[in-house]
DNA sequence: AACTATTTATAAGA
DNA sequence: TTCTTATAAATAGTT
């Protein structure tokens, strides 16, 4: 359609390739958005060029091409999310039912929905519980012990300095004592000073002598 | 392009639409076709008509579909299969962690790894397995009341039929008894069974004359 | 599904 | 690239 009609093949002149890609790129989107219009149609339509540059038309909005491509996957059956996908949804489902599983083993250790289970079940079951318990209840005891411990270091620890703070009351009193004799001292008149300087040694004097 | 033009907007005839449908359809995958060849390009193109039948165009083999939405991912940065795949990894993560968590909080209910916790922890975590260990005692008493229930049932049947064994065992011998009587009787001669008939009779009789 | 009058797309040229 | 235009191709309406 133009004015020489042309074979299709590949165009070896690449000015002449590159012009006629433009159009009919354009041509080609142009006829994607009629088809959607006219007849109601779901259109996804990418074109890279050879040069890499890419264009896109995507009937509807950004999750339309996605949808379309949902679409493919499960009516192709070819996966385009490839190995990658395929073992984290595997994990995924996998990793969802180990996680049931313990919810329910979880609400029987919690003594939910027990109905169902049998006598050798239930008596696993208390052992098991039986078990925690008596670990929870060493580990308390343990706890209590070290508070006890704890306790009896800070209560001997007290009395030391009771008895620290008796000795220093007791010494700051004789300090007190000595401090107010000896200002009594320095406030009495200089001959009662040395009177009383004389008194004491003479008690000492008096017996050497006699 | 046909006997009259006509405007780009949805053609109501639903017949006339799918006709509209298939030629231009045919029309868009040509010219896919044709700039694929034509400008070296690469084409993906998928059409899904109203009612929901596909078909698709992929210049080259099956991974150029792949490989071309790569390029769209990595040119337009839009996600489109990654975006599930993020989704699917964020999904997995969660549950991952969701899981983790319960096996820290079942190893402690079972009484494992709980130097890490503290008193009031401890506390609640005692209470959860008591009230669990209820449960489970509950059940189990409730089992064991039943089963003592069908126990005494079972023992009072086993009673009547011991009761009714005895009658028909003590029937049976009357029956033998009787049996070996009449056989005993029937094998006697006349005369000895006259005066064996006469001899008891004669005891009573005795008794009331003497 | 074929036909065909027209419209549309586009090849070549500018 | 874009515009022009002669012509090829696509297709709307008809049979």
């Amino acid at each position: 359609m133009g004015r020489g009609k042309i074979e299709i093949k590949r165009i070896e002149n690449s000015s002449n390739r590159n012009v006629t890609y433009s159009k009919r790129r354009n041509g080609i989107i142009k006829k994607a958005k009629e088809i959607t219009v006219l007849c109601d149609a779901k259109v996804s339509l990418i074109i890279n060029s050879s040069t890499g540059k890419m264009v896109e038309y995507c009937s509807g909005p950004q999750e339309t091409l996605l949808e379309i491509l949902d679409r493919y996957h499960s009516q192709t059956g070819k996966k385009l999310w490839d190995a990658k996908h395929e073992n984290l949804s595997n994990e995924l489902n996998r990793i969802k039912k180990e996680n049931d599983g313990m919810q329910v083993q979880f609400r029987h250790l919690k003594g939910e929905d027990i109905t169902s289970l049998n006598h050798i079940e239930l008596g696993e079951l208390e052992e098991a519980l039986e078990n925690g318990l008596a670990g929870i209840r060493d580990k308390q005891s343990e706890l209590v012990e070290m508070l006890r411990e704890n306790d009896k270091a800070l209560e001997e620890e007290n009395d030391r300095l009771n008895y620290e703070l008796h000795k220093q009351t007791i010494k700051t009193e004789e300090n007190l004592r000595d401090m107010e004799y000896h200002q009594r001292m320095s406030q009495m008149p200089f001959t009662f000073m040395l009177a009383s300087q004389s008194i004491q040694p003479n008690l000492h004097d008096d017996h050497d002598r006699e």
